[in-house]
DNA sequence: CTCGCACTTACACCGTTTGAAAGGATAAAT
DNA sequence: ATTTATCCTTTCAAACGGTGTAAGTGCGAG
């Protein structure tokens, strides 16, 4: 998964912020349009977007729409308008953050390292009785560590970061596996039962990894 | 606990403020100093901090740092000051967000209601005695929930995202079935009818889906 | 009153989910 | 290099629940 994509038609622009963001050790990748954009974000996700709302074709807004409905993905908003609706707008799409164009590369960088640290500085996510430590990669049912794998882990945690949210098998399955395969469809529900085994008390009747039918999996919300 | 702290020494501003949040049903209260802020979060809590950083005796900055010792409670800061060095400073210490004042009041609470969405997942649509989460994909009326299936969620979502307005039986089905089968009609005619059995009070005199003759169906506007 | 549209009901089909288990791949150990 | 163990992927069959179809009934408009 990539840390940062950014969508950013001046490419001139694109490359500079690139450059700044790979200084400090962020994986980044670039779409030029609304559609690159999201087709990157379905193939190999991202842990953060950077998004121009001025873009030629289809527009940020729709991009932002369009990857909170299958995501909590933080998104911020990059925006040339001065305009109160164009903020007001990104806002209630659920944008995390907005910054006006011209920006101040110090004030980007600042506002990309708050949203890293407020979304994934936790180290630690303590839902009911689990405790999860992505950092050591390990987790705690009271005070019990499981042992986890690779997959489960990741799988685990991204449920856990979008906690709540219905999130489709396509999206948990590109999230983790990067992009598609065949039977990608057993793959993800065998690694769903082996999670439940571990961490529910009754893998029969689970209450925190709940099926949303037709769709896919959310974590329980409370 | 308190859903907003407010801590703002202006007390004009500040009941300006809490006024306008109350009308949006959050529960408010207001410190006028970073002492009486601090004493405050320790009782009771909060869910956001508004924090204006020009305050007399102990500044925004300490409270901020204080607050986030010992939580990750999300916190919006409020500056007179335009200086750059004002945001590095809130955002590097851990602010969620940064607003300058004057502010506009309608970025205010768009921003406010944003972080709620983020971190809370609070983002539904209230009708009458139902609430629809399109996140979660739950329904809940008169806090009971619902058990939708996939069709039935996406149907009820269409027609409350277009309350007050007839939908056609086409635009229905071809929005949730994607094109054009054969008999479309009966399809949606029956999963209507389940809606209404779900949600209705009486189903046989449903107040909420309303048949809208030779056109389709609406969502009672009130 | 009559016609046509909407509603109801029941049933059969199909897709999704689930569980168990075998075969492959990969990494660690000898 | 070979063995061993662990993890990942794939497959299959069975059960469940959702979905669509069709026929009969009811109801509103003209």
């Amino acid at each position: 998964m990539t840390d940062i994509l950014i969508v950013e038609d001046n490419k001139e622009l694109a490359n500079l912020l690139c450059d700044f963001l790979r200084m400090e050790n962020y994986t980044v990748s670039v779409a030029e349009s609304g559609e690159k954009a999201l087709s990157l974000y379905e193939k190999y996700g991202a842990r953060l977007v950077v998004l121009d709302i001025m873009l030629p074709g289809m527009d940020g807004f729709a991009v932002c729409r369009k990857i909170r409905e299958e995501s909590n993905t933080p998104i911020l908003i990059v925006s040339a308008k001065t305009g109160k609706e164009d903020k007001l707008n990104g806002l209630t799409l659920g944008a995390d953050d907005y910054i006006e164009k011209p920006y101040d590369i110090d004030i980007m960088l600042a506002k990309i390292s708050g949203i890293f640290k407020r979304r994934y500085g936790v180290d630690e996510y303590v839902c009911g009785d689990l405790r999860i430590n992505k950092a050591t990669r390990t987790v705690y049912k009271n005070d019990v560590q499981l042992e986890m794998t690779a997959k489960e882990f990741d799988l685990l945690s991204l449920l856990v970061e979008n906690k709540g949210k219905a999130l489709s098998k396509e999206y948990l399955f590109n999230q983790i596996w990067g992009s598609d395969s065949f039977s990608e469809q057993q793959t993800l529900t065998v690694h769903i039962k082996w999670l439940r085994q571990k961490i529910e008390e009754d893998p029969k009747n689970p209450e925190k990894i709940l099926t949303v039918w037709g769709v896919g999996y959310k974590y329980e919300s409370i």
